[in-house]
DNA sequence: CTTGACCCCGTACCGTGGTACGGGGTTTAG
DNA sequence: CTAAACCCCGTACCACGGTACGGGGTCAAG
């Protein structure tokens, strides 16, 4: 639990050490504490922030997107509507991710079952899927 | 059922036209047939291509990816195992994702939840989704 | 008390995924 | 038969998300 340096984490989150500055700069990670000489001393928990970026970031989610994820929580200034209503939001997002997801999976299944089945396949099958549903 | 030339099928897609030439350029979409004077002529179904390779990139693919999907499919020149070896592997990618958008899915419940409830939530409860597991 | 590893900051540079530009031919509607 | 609208191609440029560089201070081991 004791502070880390940037240098610490960024080993312990597995990015560049820039990265983390840079995750500072665009406003992903709070600035944290300096040491007397001007160090960085980041709580132990920021690593698990970091890899939490990371991972939605594999899910789709800009950077701007991410700081809004992360920033959603009940505080002085934003009433609980408002994060409800935010939150609302984004979970239409991530299960409207969620759906594409499916949706190609289950046509690479098809595709899997080809082996066995030897039933005959569209040129591209993939294609199938994300069929309609405006943009 | 006609071919569309570049800008049909663009506004069909809902991209830039640019773009359009970029993915051929890519090699996500196949060099369709020209007219006399050059013109390219794209069969009518290179807008649902296009529509796929959209969203998968909001899905976090990478157009190195999404090519790698489009191109999973039985021919002469790639065996069913090779197809099958590779569509299992794309479907892995796929379920991880799918697991890590359920995690967050379910964090953004809580928070919805709170109004209702009234429940005390720690100062940031996204981070306790997508924990552990190595990247 | 020096040497190597680490940190600071600002700025420059890079890969990905486009998007724009510009000089030129083509097609089509009036 | 001409003007608008479209297409060609090559090249330049852009935003995002980093990543590297370089000159300087700091800290810990020998």
């Amino acid at each position: 639990m004791k502070p880390l340096t940037i240098g610490h984490l960024a080993k312990q989150a597995g990015v560049n050490l820039e990265t983390v500055r840079y995750y500072e700069r665009r406003g992903l990670l709070a600035r944290p504490p300096r040491s007397a000489s001007g160090y960085r001393l980041f709580p132990s928990d920021a690593a698990r922030r970091l890899k939490f970026i990371r991972r939605a970031q594999e899910l789709g989610f800009s950077l701007t997107e991410i700081k809004e994820l992360l920033s959603l929580r009940v505080s002085r200034t934003t009433t609980s509507a408002v994060i409800r209503a935010r939150a609302e939001a984004k979970i239409a997002d991530i299960e409207a991710k969620i759906r594409s997801l499916e949706s190609i999976k289950k046509t690479l299944r098809k595709l899997t079952g080809v082996c066995d089945g030897c039933a005959p396949l569209s040129e591209c099958p993939i294609l199938e899927s994300l069929d309609r549903e405006g943009a």
